[in-house]
DNA sequence: TGAAATTTGTACGTATGTATA
DNA sequence: ATATACATACGTACAAATTTC
């Protein structure tokens, strides 16, 4: 059983601190979303709700969220909300002597192309004889021992 | 020899168009450092400079260095302005058959402790027996054909 | 089906703080 | 020490997509 951390909506924005608002409020949205607080899938509350809660600007919010977009951890849609990504599984891809593997951040044309959220980075597989591969860096991960070419 | 696009400068923003200023923006910045206009490791104008030269508010240029940032293609300094990040050179990795590598991004923590820019993304290596290391993805390439454990 | 409310996105503005040149 | 340049934080207004009624 998980237990779910009781003082998670009570943790307090600081004024004096010279974090910044928006970086306290990530960081207060990442541990409620580690905890289970927020769980996969969930919807946050809205930038106007967060905004009265913690008694910070609709801007504020909307900088925390774009800090945790950037982190794949969450994931906004328009007139709709903001929901915490739901982590796929990992595929294991096991690469050969020949083959080469290069990570790199999307750009905005090849995230809407692939259809990746933001803050997922991507990996580009290269086969020798084969054209290149292009996956979501977060639905995989590599191993060596593959079949050599 | 590289041709340098003289037009470059002269690209401008269409207010009318459905496409919002800093995206327009930042593509112009992309295109521009693509072409060689700006050169790696060069600055970029100021927030400022940008501002009225486009004829578009510091608001929407600091959001258009934002996307490019979160493309590890800009690295800003407060004080000091915007620079073309210079790619790095990509060591190779050959990873035996029970190593594993998982590509994810940062947290903020991590990246001020790991000294890694924004829009960089993590490789996180497991090798039997070993300690995790964890190296920028963009100085790295991965092959297979490594030694078995 | 359509109208209204909700929610996020864009774009601008101001003021002030902080790091760098 | 001053000026420059980026960062934070608030505000307003309206647009656009979705959901709700």
């Amino acid at each position: 059983m998980r237990l779910v951390c009781p003082y998670a909506a009570r943790v307090e924005i600081n004024r004096r601190s010279y974090v910044p608002l928006h970086i306290q409020l990530a960081d207060i949205l990442r541990r409620r979303i580690r905890a289970g607080d927020l769980a996969a899938g969930s919807t946050l509350p809205t930038e106007h709700q967060l905004a009265t809660t913690y008694g910070i600007s609709r801007d504020s919010v909307r900088k925390a969220l774009a800090v945790l977009r950037s982190e794949g951890v969450v994931m906004t849609t328009r007139g709709e909300g903001t929901r915490v990504r739901a982590v796929p599984e990992r595929r294991r891809i096991a690469l050969g002597p020949g083959d080469e593997v290069v990570i790199r951040m999307p750009t905005p044309e090849e995230r809407a192309e692939i259809g990746i959220d933001e803050g997922v980075p991507l990996a580009v597989i290269s086969r020798p004889g084969e054209p290149d591969e292009i996956v979501p860096a977060d639905e995989v991960k590599f191993t060596g021992g593959g079949a050599p070419q």
